[in-house]
DNA sequence: TAACGATAAGTTGGATACAAAATGCCGGCA
DNA sequence: TGCCGGCATTTTGTATCCAACTTATCGTTA
């Protein structure tokens, strides 16, 4: 008889971690917005189970930096203050070169092409919403043979709780076209395609340092929402 | 033995926290090794409550880097390959130094002079357990004036999980003094004293980077525990 | 009228109880 | 002897229930 002992290290997973997958899930692509109040009978209901499986998603996801609990009282989606925006701007700038630049010797020549593929991509998509979606998958993707999984989940982690107020910075200046950022995006592949660790580290810098002054200099960005 | 709350009329700090708390607590302290099974009954016995805010703190520590937690099955403290604890210098030599530049205009004088006292206080013990823990207040004090909350849960963070190590190899080569480590201090407090962001952060990014070239060279620690 | 406070309703924190999965033990079998 | 499989024990995951705290409502009063 087959002895179901394996389970291959993902095939029995705890509903909560179910919950939690839903609810980071909510909060990324927007339908939760930082400042909505969460409560635990409605997530309950929402995904058919119990409060307790929700309670350890919630506490799971506050330590992620995407929720904020209240104790005795209410949990909330994590909302940023443009100063702590741009403190995660700041630690961006140092880590993700070292992910960019320790992944980069590790990438295939495919890998760089579906690299390449990404950026087209977004030269080509009118939507935003897709926009943002390839940006993400190609930094990531970017980064991904770096052999530094505490890095990695590390950057991750920045991208999640950045994403509501990227999503709305692009959405606010779609009109005007992102040429700078196609235009770094190409610079960054082609120092990748010479294997030029430094250029590209440079490139990368620049590019999540250009972006966190454009942020800054758009206050109207945390004013909305829940309070 | 069974420790129950202390109703401290006002304070109305739930269960959890508490006991993430002392977890913690026993992580640090070394009296939890790295790779020790820690089950939620017992640890639900020796604080006095139930397994609701066990599990709890379980999740929040796992979050921390503190606890691994594998599902169906055990809770164990969370060890380190010697890769992994390589990966953590190496994010924590650029991102220290940014603490610390940060950190050191916002400092008083009397803050340098409280800072001075604790690495004479490391020059004269003779106590391993007495230097680790100046050591950490040291750095981490040095550090607490910087306007980046987010940054300094991270680098607290990445002290928490190197924790068991630094103790480990502080021990180790305790017989042959540190008198490095205390030169390469007195150079990083000169600079303070001068407000040298640049000479500050030079010397703490070769501090790091040193230590970890040095753990790198004793694979020794790594290998006792359980696992 | 506006502020204050008591009370009621709703929400969260924690304990107990039960189900499911994993670990360990022990006997059978080649 | 060594190993494999099944059963019992232990441990974790989830649901239900109760208590404590927070928030809202409503009435009272200056």
């Amino acid at each position: 008889m087959m002895r179901q002992q394996q389970a291959v290290a993902g095939k029995n997973v705890p509903l909560g971690q179910q919950v939690t997958s839903g609810i980071r899930e909510l909060i990324l692509s927007g339908a939760l917005a930082p400042g909505v109040r969460i409560g635990q009978d409605a997530l309950a209901n929402q995904f058919g189970t119990s409060r307790i499986p929700v309670r350890d998603a919630l506490r799971q996801l506050e330590s992620e930096g995407l929720v904020l609990l209240t104790p005795n009282s209410s949990a909330r989606v994590a909302r940023l203050e443009l100063d702590e925006l741009a403190e995660i701007y700041k630690i961006r700038e140092l880590i993700e070169p070292l992910a960019l630049s320790e992944s980069i010797p590790e990438l295939s020549d495919e890998d760089i092409n579906a690299l390449d593929e990404r950026v087209a991509e977004m030269e080509r998509t009118s939507d935003s919403d897709v926009f943002l979606k390839l940006d993400r998958e190609f930094h990531l993707s970017s980064y991904a043979a770096a052999p530094m999984p505490q890095l990695k989940a590390l950057v991750e982690r920045h991208w999640n709780t950045t994403q509501h107020y990227r999503r709305a910075y692009t959405k606010m200046v779609w009109d005007r076209g992102n040429w700078i950022i196609n235009a770094e995006h190409r610079l960054l592949m082609e120092a990748m395609r010479r294997r030029d660790v430094v250029d590209a580290g440079s490139v990368l810098r620049m590019h999540i340092r250009r972006t966190r002054k454009e942020l800054v200099r758009h206050p109207e960005l945390f004013e909305s929402g829940a309070h």
